[in-house]
Parts: C-alpha cells; structure tokens; sequence
RNA sequence: GUGGAUGUAGCUCAGCUGGUUAGAGCACCGGAUUGUGGUUCCGGGGGUCGAGGGUUCAAAUCCCUUCAUCCACCCCA
C-alpha cells in the first residue's frame, strides 16, 4: 500500500488556499488594529518549555498527548501542542519585560496533539493565537475576550456563543474542591466510575462529566463562580461589567472549568453549534504566575487561542464564504512552435501588471481555446503566423466569445482596460460563437 | 484506549439473498471540428473490488483477521 497522509493530517488543496489566507488576514487586521504584533515562534521547544507549563497538571494524559522526541544529540524536544509556553518562552528570552506593558502578541500556525481523530481534531491543526503580557486589569481581560469575538464578526460567522467564567483564584480552586469533596463524597456511589477518580485527583473536573445522572447530582450545587474570593470577584465584575458596555455579547457561565492548574480568574469559551461534538472554536484565560513558572519575571498574562479548522468547518456550515481565487486575466496560446517562446516572454513582461498563463507547446486553435477555457481565464490571446505577419495577437473574451485583432504594442493598454471592467455576464453564446 | 458506521475507477456512488468479461455519472483522452473553446454527439483509457486468510464448483457479495477513513466516547492545553 502506498503511504497517504499520516493519521490526522491532511493536505490544504489549491482551492482551499484563498479561505486559509483570508482568514489569517483577517485576523491579521482585527489583531493589529489593537496593537497586538504578530511574533512567530519555532514549531518546536525543549520538552522542559512545555513540561514546565503543563506537567504540574493533574492530568498525566496531557502528557502522553505531546509529541515529544530525541534530536541526534540527545536533546528531548516537543512540538508545540499549543502556542502559549512558546511565546512566553520567547517573551523571557528577549526580555521584553522591559518594552512598554502590556506586550501583546498574536502568532498563527500549526500545533500538534497524539490524540485520537474526530471532526474537528486532528494531530497537526492550526491555531490563531493572541497573548497579552504584563498587566493584571480586568479591562485586559475583556480586550482579549472582545478581540477573539471580533475576529469571529470580521470573518462574517454568526452563531458563536461567548461563555465567560471565572476559576478564581489558587485559594478559591482549594477552597471549591474541598467543597466538592465535602458534598459528593457521602454519595459517591452515585457517581460514574471516572467521576469517582476526579473526585480524588481533580475534583474541579467533575464538572465536565457528560454523564446524565452525574449531572443530577451536580445541578444543586453551588459552582466556582459562586464561591469566589471578594478579590476575584470583583475582578470578574469588572470583566462583565467592561464587555457589558462595549455591548460584546456573552454569557456567564458558573461552571467554566480548566485543565491545568496555571489558569487564574477568567476563564472563557466561544463555541459554535455546527461543527459536531468539538463545539469550542477557541478559548483562553488569565495565567496570572505562569510566566515565573517559566523562569521569567512574576508579571501576569491572559491569552486565547482559536483552531482554524473548526472555525472553517464552522464559516462554511454558514454558507459564508471567505476568500478568492484571483482570476486569471489572460492565458496566451502558441499556435506553432515559432509562437511558444513568443508568447513566453510575452506572459512575463505582462505579469507586471495581471494573472497571466501560456501554454508550454503549439496547439491547434481547438485545443489551444478549450486549454486557456479550462484555465478559468477571462480572456485567451492567440499568436499564430497570421498574427506575427501584422505584429498583432487576436484576444478572445471567452465568456461573450467576441474576438478582436490587437497589435503587439496596444496589448497592455486593451488588458488593462479589460481588467478594470468587470466580467461580462452571461455564459458564452452557443456552437458559432466566433468571429470570422 | 473504547464503540458504531463505511472501504468498489481521480471524485460521488450502484452492484439484491454468492453465478458469465465489475457498472453509472462526473472528470480525463481522442474524434465529429487540420485557425476557434465552453453546449451536443460518437469513441477510448483507466479497477490487485482496502489488505491477508478461509468457506465454495464459483466470492465485490458469506466468515475470520488486519489496516484505513468518518463519527462518537475518553480526554481536551
């Protein structure tokens, strides 16, 4: 069997290209309108980077989800299952602590998970990611929250539903897992047997539990937003209290839950009802401690982080289509081998200004017009015996099927001209259709 | 790691309970049309039927194994 892509991998295809880039362009756009700068990142670190950042997590499994490996020289090296410990590995390395704060960055790029394959998972995807370095107040919480949503509108997708919450702070986690330990322990038998093992390691957890009767016994109880600290309370105030009067819609969410344990306060999610069982197009939270974690200066940070392929299969669900291809003006056609380099360098000196094409060998009228038809060309031009005895081409529309004789010097101006009016209606005439 | 569904041409699929040489549409190539395309008509090339094994006179079809894809569970930075 000949080798196709590896599991959870897949090939962008020409056609798919324009949405790719309009959608980075976009976020391009939205991003550096705040200020944000884009910085790029190695796609893979030392393992520490993201030991450091993730292995204090209860969960063992976000490990065993990394693919780390071994160079040549024995150095243990990761690819980035997220952009987060990278960009802040970088924020440390070049000091820039001491630039005016908040830094805030945005990168895009692939990621890479070994996780099991379903719709909107794979092992190599692509997120869009956005940190803002260096400052504590709320307002930069609901910036980061506002610019993930205006992201989402400048690519024209509705239907996503902002969730916001907050983990609290390291007193108020403690406090609320005791709580959840306090309550649910006498009725553990109740409960499935993987929300007994959270209730163990990572009692926070339970609150994801898909499980029907785990949830009835959940539903009574108090969630983390409710048992806040006066200090993160306040906080998230501020935080609802900002996206409030810049009119972002969201909603509160009692129960937001994060994986690792760096993630203080706010916590948030947008998700989208239309791309399967994965439904969270992207989020993120405050890591106020993170960065000293990483050997850097104490300073706090949020960030967030959305998977292009979700927000694809999400935009096209929509019917919203993002990009295009730019139209070939002119595909040039050699109808004797005398005409091939002709029309060569005659594709060059055009291409200045237009999306130009040629065919590579002579061809017969026939095959020559079906070859700049199949090209999606607007136009093809023809250069034969006929048109070198007049130093002239003949330039076809193929969309109306008129057809002019244009001298050599006169073709940028008629180009130009074609390329400034917009494409002719109407599918081409029938069987004739051409000029004698 | 677990479960379900699906694997037949480049693509989308048909092929019923086993029975001649495995089909269609689209795509591709050629011709009708040797200086005029996209429409139409005619013709053509393309397949280890995912792979391996088994049952049978006979397997795309039934059985076993395996691999892959999709969806879901688990998990989710």
């Amino acid at each position: 069997m000949r080798p196709g892509a590896v599991k959870g991998t897949y090939d962008i295809l020409p056609e798919d290209q324009p949405r790719w880039r309009a959608l980075f362009e976009t976020a391009a756009r939205v991003l550096g309108r705040a200020g944000v700068e884009e910085i790029t990142t190695p796609v893979f670190e030392h393992r520490e980077v993201f030991d450091k950042s993730v292995g204090d997590s209860a969960d063992l499994v976000v490990q065993k989800e990394m693919y780390t490996f071994q160079d040549r020289g024995g150095r243990w090296l990761t690819l980035r299952p997220e952009f987060t410990a990278g960009v802040l590995r970088a924020f440390i390395e070049h000091g820039m602590h001491t630039r005016p704060l908040p830094v805030k960055l945005w990168s895009a790029g692939p990621a890479f998970r070994a996780e099991n394959v379903q719709r909107g998972r794979f092992r190599q995807f692509h997120q869009v990611n956005c940190e803002l370095v260096g400052g504590g107040s709320a307002l930069l919480d609901a910036e980061a929250i506002a610019l993930l949503v205006d992201v989402f509108a400048a690519l024209g997708l509705p239907g996503v539903h902002v969730k916001v919450g907050s983990v609290g702070d390291p007193d108020d986690r403690e406090r609320y897992n005791a709580y959840l330990r306090e309550v649910l322990s006498p009725q553990r038998e109740q409960l499935s047997e993987t929300s007994r093992e959270r209730l163990r390691l990572n009692p926070l957890r339970l609150l994801d539990s898909k499980d029907e009767s785990d949830q009835m016994l959940l539903a009574p109880l108090h969630r983390p937003l409710d048992l806040l600290g006066p200090e993160a309370r306040a906080h998230f105030d501020e935080v609802t209290a900002a996206l409030g009067s810049w009119g972002v819609p969201f909603e509160v969410d009692r129960s937001i839950v994060r994986g690792l344990d760096y993630y203080r306060r706010t916590a948030f999610e947008v998700h989208h009802a239309g791309i399967g069982a994965q439904s969270a197009l992207g989020g993120g939270g405050r890591y106020d401690g993170l960065l000293a974690n990483l050997g850097g200066p104490d300073l706090p940070g949020i960030g967030w982080a959305f998977g292009v392929e979700r927000v694809l299969d999400a935009l096209h669900g929509e019917g919203a289509e993002l990009g295009e291809r730019e139209q070939t003006l002119a595909y040039l056609v050699p109808l004797d081998p005398e005409a091939v380099p002709e029309v060569a360098r005659l594709a060059r000196t055009l291409r200045a200004e237009h999306r130009i094409e040629h065919g590579y060998v002579a061809r017969n009228p026939g095959k020559g017009l079906r070859d700049a038809d199949r090209s999606g060309a607007r136009l093809a031009v023809l250069r034969g015996s006929r048109e070198r005895a007049a130093s002239a081409v003949v330039v076809k529309d193929l969309r109306s099927g008129e057809q002019v004789s244009v001298a050599l010097d006169d073709l940028p101006a008629h180009l130009r001209a074609v390329a400034g009016r917009p494409v002719s209606e109407g599918t081409a005439t029938t069987s004739g259709g051409l000029a004698r």
